[in-house]
DNA sequence: TGCAATCATACCTTTAAAGGTATTAAATGA
DNA sequence: TCATTTAATACCTTTAAAGGTATGATTGCA
């Protein structure tokens, strides 16, 4: 085998060199000398390879020796680097995490999470991405992000969801419009409105709780399909496109030409969730799990 | 102990990695897979870290897995290379020789040795610096050169000392001078000349033979101590500063404004050896000497 | 010449790991 | 639900290496 190259043995070369004597080596790793004498003949055959000569008084290294002294501290270093990074990837210290996320959870939820998370972790890099819940679970069945924060839905059970609030909705529309100026509306009172939502489909995430909260409400929305982009929508509304229906925390975000009236009754609510996959053998997700519980808790 | 780590077992993950599949790995490490498995299994119990996940139709690396992949491969390369270095070492393959050198041998057989050593071994180093022989003697003894080209003399047992070549003297002379019309001279006629010698002692070495080649023609000579490298030696004799008795290699270089006079009888000789330490452990030196010997045979 | 130091050798025991076969357990998928 | 796949477990043998003690060989030094 090409590999018959024991780390101990090289451990034990460098030890016989810095004492260049085989007994006082051998008190230091607490062995007789002949054992340790014996290492160092193996370590030798397994390279093809003298490493030191035995002149009497004071044994002397190789050019060979010498050669091998440089490259197994090397080795030995690089082992040791391994082994603490593969550890601490282990205890989730380092790593990345994907997150993608729908609707209003960035305005609160996610940054509050990935930074008190930093406290603990601090070389754990974070990819955050917008998109709809549908993308999100397909995302996550292919792995490419690590959780989701998604409007919750039925699922396939590889993955596992978890609501971790409910809000009520608001209406975002434009400051100049003349429903603006109350600050509660009913849901009937829009249906002539447009309604601005992401580009997806209407079946699942926040979307399609706009569509079924109109439906309960007797109408049919006219929906004008512009982005899934929050602040582009925020956008839209400020350019008198419409309105958009939207999870009351995005009151966080303030936008000028844009005011939000509560939705009535109160009764009307949406939920946020995350999602991940159940076989996620993955601390640094493990370990954010628990902060984004612990922040939900906090928030809501 | 830190370094429980195998490194065969490193390769053997790497390969369960490469099929992901426990069975064909073991199949191409020509073993049954419950071995495998334990092998797989003993290196995250050394490491205290899971490195799959066991899902049942498609094992899975687990994110400190992938970590220990990335370097577990790099582990792997360097121990390749590092036995590379050293069996490369071990056949004198790569290294560095320090050349000790007196007098005229750097006029011929040194560069001539190094060039045709290089051929056949590129990487080695050379370091070449001319001192006396008496500083070669002691700087072999303290390992600051690796072989000396001197004047052989008895030596000291931890030394082999091996005569290369018996060169005629020859006497270097200001073209100006008057007895430089003659194109032999016997050393009589130098009597009263200045000679042009070393810093150091004259109880050995080029600048001893001189010492002596004066005294057995019945005169002690009018010595000046100039300096030891040879190059300005003869600057000084162009200089009209005096004369310098010299191997007769030293016609290789000629110098404007100096010639040099055979010196009769011819059997006053001086001869030149190479000497290196008994307990050399160093194959490129082993395989220099020979390269060294072959040069003197032609040369001479 | 004999002593001290130092590493190698011989010979023994113990231990750990590798390797094998047979079987079990879990999970998928038809 | 049953067959198939796949890895783990149980149990065994063999082997290699580690460790020990006693002793021998070499060499420098007093």
């Amino acid at each position: 085998m090409l590999f018959d190259i024991d780390l101990q043995h090289l451990q034990t070369f460098l030890v016989v060199i810095e004492e260049m004597n085989f007994g006082r080596a051998a008190e230091r790793l607490h062995i007789a000398q002949p054992p340790l004498s014996r290492q160092i003949q193996r370590l030798e055959k397994n390279l093809g390879v003298e490493l030191f000569l035995r002149t009497k008084p004071q044994i002397q290294l190789t050019a060979a020796g010498k050669v091998l002294a440089v490259e197994a501290k090397k080795i030995l270093k690089q082992v040791d680097l391994a082994v603490q990074l593969t550890q601490r990837a282990n205890r989730g210290e380092i790593g990345q995490i994907v997150i993608g996320f729908e609707g209003s959870s960035l305005s609160d939820i996610v940054p509050l999470s990935i930074k008190m998370y930093r406290q603990q972790f601090p070389e754990v890099k974070f990819y955050v991405q917008e998109m709809s819940t549908a993308e999100q679970l397909q995302a996550l069945h292919e792995e490419r992000i690590d959780i989701g924060f998604i409007v919750p839905q039925q699922v396939n059970q590889a993955l596992i969801v978890e609501t971790i609030r409910e809000e009520r909705l608001v209406v975002a529309i434009a400051k100049s419009h003349p429903l603006a100026t109350q600050d509660k509306i009913e849901i009937r009172q829009l249906q002539n409105e447009h309604f601005l939502v992401g580009f997806r489909d209407f079946r699942c995430g926040l979307d399609g709780e706009v569509m079924k909260v109109c439906h309960q409400a007797g109408f049919n929305p006219n929906v004008v399909q512009v982005t899934n982009e929050m602040q582009l929508i925020l956008g839209f509304v400020a350019a008198q496109m419409g309105v958009a229906l939207l999870p009351s925390s995005i009151k966080n975000i303030v936008r000028e030409g844009v005011v939000y009236l509560s939705l009535v009754p109160s009764t009307v609510k949406i939920a946020l969730a995350i999602a991940w996959r159940k076989d996620t053998s993955c601390s640094t997700l493990e370990n954010f799990l628990q902060v984004v519980s612990k922040i939900a808790n906090k928030v809501s």
